[in-house]
DNA sequence: CATGTTTTGGACCAATTAGTCCATAATAAT
DNA sequence: ATTATTATGGACTAATTGGTCCAAAACATG
């Protein structure tokens, strides 16, 4: 009793993300995610356990996805100051591009859940740091590569970068104008002169 | 068929704004909301026609709120620079202190519902507005004050503080650390200098 | 006290929710 | 071809959802 004899579990958990990522939680029902998954229902409850394991899963699988996405960014042998303003760039097209206002999956989790489900909230927590963690190494290194201000602490820098990318998706959702937006991200920006 | 005889309509709308803040819009139940409101099901229907007017009810209600207090903190003689610093102190300390974790009715409104919810969209977006022109009025009469770069567009710097106050409301929901949210506050203002 | 107006509890509704279960169907192994 | 395994559709719960409706209760006015 289980899912299909062969069955993409991550790319089922992929499609329940999107979901999730588009409808919220709470307004994604069981049909939602099982049309979703392409699956039956019963190899849903077999495979996964529940919707909140699913739930669950897809926040680590969003981890993942991110994870692989970051890693390549800060491999690219571009200035790191270059790097973290594309972050920036590409937060601020996706957010102004038709359909693009989903935002950012780990931020729509935070806000929604966070509160009242601490295992979800503790995953959010671990992607939030995980973005951190990469704007810090992208911070020193551009430190050190001269492109930002060295005397400022990397930590702090890289708290604040996390911060405003989120802050710029939540604005964005009420308000997807590109130039209230990119005045956001270019003002946010001058933190690291 | 309405209200009971004396009724306030604005605490009742004000018990309602609480439950969609701290549950969210489709994590409230009629049940919730008639508890809170302290009103019958009849009543409830009669006087404020549906969960989602009532909803759209406490949207508006929250943007009364924010601008009755938004003209109070503007109206201090304080350096204007002064009052943006200690509206961010204030979202740091209560994001921090026990059962903060609420964050931003409006922020929590534009994450969940923004995207599906036109009619919800529209107030929010006019509640991110009275924020930014209230944040707008204070840069402008910062500059003049001498607290605040003269040289930068306070337009801009009133979005950005916007979209600053709340990316620090959504990573302080996954993560309320009182240090990692100070860092941000501190150097979220910096653009200020 | 009687009349007219408000307000309410709660019965009721149809739809939907997450979740269980199993007989059948499809597949694989022998 | 037979058997053993695996997957599925869909019937089935029990609870809850938002919402309607009305007879009775509470109230105010005369």
């Amino acid at each position: 009793m289980a899912r299909p004899r062969e069955f993409d579990t991550t790319e089922a958990l992929n499609q329940a993300m999107q979901v999730f990522w588009s409808k919220g939680y709470e307004a994604t029902s069981l049909s939602d995610l099982i049309g979703a998954m392409k699956l039956s229902k019963s190899s849903f409850y077999d495979t996964f356990g529940s919707k909140h394991d699913v739930f669950l899963a897809a926040i680590e699988h969003y981890k993942k996805t991110i994870t692989a996405q970051v890693s390549a960014v800060s491999g690219l042998d571009a200035p790191a100051r270059k790097l973290i303003e594309s972050l920036f760039e590409r937060a601020v097209s996706r957010m102004t591009e038709e359909g693009g206002q989903r935002g950012c999956f780990l931020n729509n989790c935070a806000v929604e859940v966070a509160l009242h489900d601490p295992a979800a909230a503790k995953l959010i927590g671990g992607g939030f740091a995980i973005m951190e963690d990469t704007l810090f190494a992208l911070v020193e290194r551009g430190q050190r590569e001269g492109g930002i201000a060295p005397d400022k602490d990397p930590r702090a820098l890289a708290r604040y970068l996390t911060s405003s990318l989120n802050g710029l998706m939540v604005v964005g959702k009420a308000n997807p104008d590109p130039e209230s937006l990119s005045d956001v991200a270019r003002t946010a920006l001058t933190v690291l002169d």
